[in-house]
DNA sequence: CGTATTGTCAACCATATGGTTGAGTGATAT
DNA sequence: ATATCACTCAACCATATGGTTGACAATACG
């Protein structure tokens, strides 16, 4: 899996977005990323794992909890890749009447 | 799962977004798409499945072939979620700098 | 008609994902 | 020293994903 992969694996799970929805407030400990969740403790150790792994997470350990900070670096490629495709949002209308049009000949 | 969890799932894999990539250039056949993939028709036919119910793609049958063309639309959704992320994209060193002056303490 | 083209479907397989529980580990507080 | 906190790890489970093959269906061509 290259990047672009893992990143948007990554973003694919609710859990996740609000996890580093969580963490653009600021940082955060992993006791306090389970709490909102109706989710194992170990459950969302392992989301956290994935978004780490994707490098959209930083995890520091200091005394006895885990301090989790976002790192958006990931996200920009992403984004980058999307906006490649900026120009195709609005077509959608377009798509369809020349649909339309063409199944019409 | 939610729109944006299908979207960003759908473009976790190198091959669909190659597909997305080739559909920007316009409709295309199944049959076609599937030439440059080391892989069957019935995979790439997969793929297109996933792109489909994601509702970045739509497929028409004409005739005995199905033509795929690009719907950008669900893409726009999943690149105003990573916008909200902007403002961080460039503070990864910011990041290592306070992480290092607060390990320092 | 027969045959090739275009694709689906079903079955199968291996691996990944998302979740659980229970046990264990290391740091902190009392 | 012991208890508690904050986790991880291993095992397990169900389901999803990504791929294959072989059989089938529908369209088009001659």
């Amino acid at each position: 899996m290259n990047a672009l992969d893992t990143t948007f694996a990554a973003l694919s799970h609710e859990a996740r977005r609000a996890i580093l929805a969580r963490l653009a407030d600021g940082e955060t400990r992993l006791s306090d990323l389970a709490g909102p969740f109706a989710m194992s403790q170990t459950a969302v150790s392992k989301h956290v794992r994935v978004l780490s792994d994707a490098g959209l997470v930083t995890v520091e350990q200091r005394g006895r909890s885990r301090y989790c900070r976002l790192n958006a670096t990931p996200m920009k490629q992403a984004a980058e890749w999307l906006s490649d495709y900026e120009a195709f949002w609005g077509q959608q209308f377009d798509n369809l009447a020349r649909y339309l049009a063409e199944s019409g000949d």
